[in-house]
DNA sequence: GCGCCGTATGTTACAGTGTATCAGCCTTCC
DNA sequence: GGAAGGCTGATACACTGTAACATACGGCGC
């Protein structure tokens, strides 16, 4: 699994190429800076089957003569992620990029295989709903979710039939 | 916030102090060790105000003439992890104390506060069942599931009006 | 041009998180 | 007594993340 599943209708992308399009126009409608950091950053790690940690982007990016120091992935991560470009998975400490436009109310789940080790993406309004009365009974003002569940994929499953 | 939240009825225990008698029992039940250093863990933990990293943990419990080294901790929380007596906050490499009895398709979520830090529970069946629902459509088998929510409190909240 | 300022990046150092490995200790079981 | 297994100690190491400071680059006013 190294794509993205959406809905309730699973499609699949295999490559993401689009997301360096989509970060072009972000920040061009935002006046931001899609610097050349930012886009070697994004790149590596919608290159990558699974998620990627920091440093592996880091050295991913170094090469003789140019190294790229963690740091500067991270403000690179930072940025990308402020945009929606790319996601945290706080489980793994590790980063998978997104081509999704992302609303509000969507429900956002994380879905992480055991066995292949990438990363897939579903929502669930209905469970968002469920969660926001559940908060509400508590008394808690939310600003941010995170939703992941670990497990094994549909493609993982057929495989080993 | 330094409880927790459980269910529809929000209730707080300051203290945790049962979560000990908790520990023995559950570890006469099963066979296993409840060891002086897992019992002091699981104190440090449940005595704190909020989430405590293993680092905090060890340094809590090292006395001059007696250091516990931080693997130490971590191999005591995980015992402590697995018999449900600690959650993990993944979101914040921290680990808090709990002494509920927790059973499946319960739905567990963390409440994580902005203000005061504190951690708090609740749980919400029917977002769990609308979770489930979303991982049948992705064809996505679930083993674990993390659902943690950054916000704020409702103490918190009634403080600063 | 020149200086100023804000943003992005480089660099180093450091704090925090987590695991691997080996050794010793203690209890239990034969 | 001796073997085996579970727990702890100790050290080293890898990985994750941030703080602090320096530098580079571009725009803007003069």
């Amino acid at each position: 699994m190294h794509g993205h599943e959406h809905g309730a209708d699973p499609h699949h992308h295999a490559h993401d190429f689009d997301v360096v399009a989509r970060a072009e126009d972000l920040c061009r409608a935002r006046d931001l800076q899609f610097t050349r950091l930012r886009r070697d950053v994004l790149e590596t790690v919608a290159a990558a089957q699974g998620p990627l940690g920091a440093y592996d982007i880091a050295e991913r990016l170094s090469v003789p003569g140019r190294r790229v120091a963690a740091v500067s992935v991270y403000r690179a991560l930072d940025f990308l992620t402020e945009l929606g470009l790319v996601h945290r998975i706080a489980s793994r400490n590790a980063f998978v990029s997104c081509a999704h436009e992302h609303g509000a109310g969507e429900g956002l789940v994380f879905l992480i295989c055991r066995t292949c080790g990438g990363i897939g993406e579903t929502t669930a309004r209905e469970f968002e709903a469920g969660l926001d009365r559940a908060l509400d009974r508590a008394g808690f003002k939310p600003a941010s979710r995170i939703v992941e569940v670990e497990g094994e994929c549909g493609a993982c499953r057929e495989r080993q039939v």
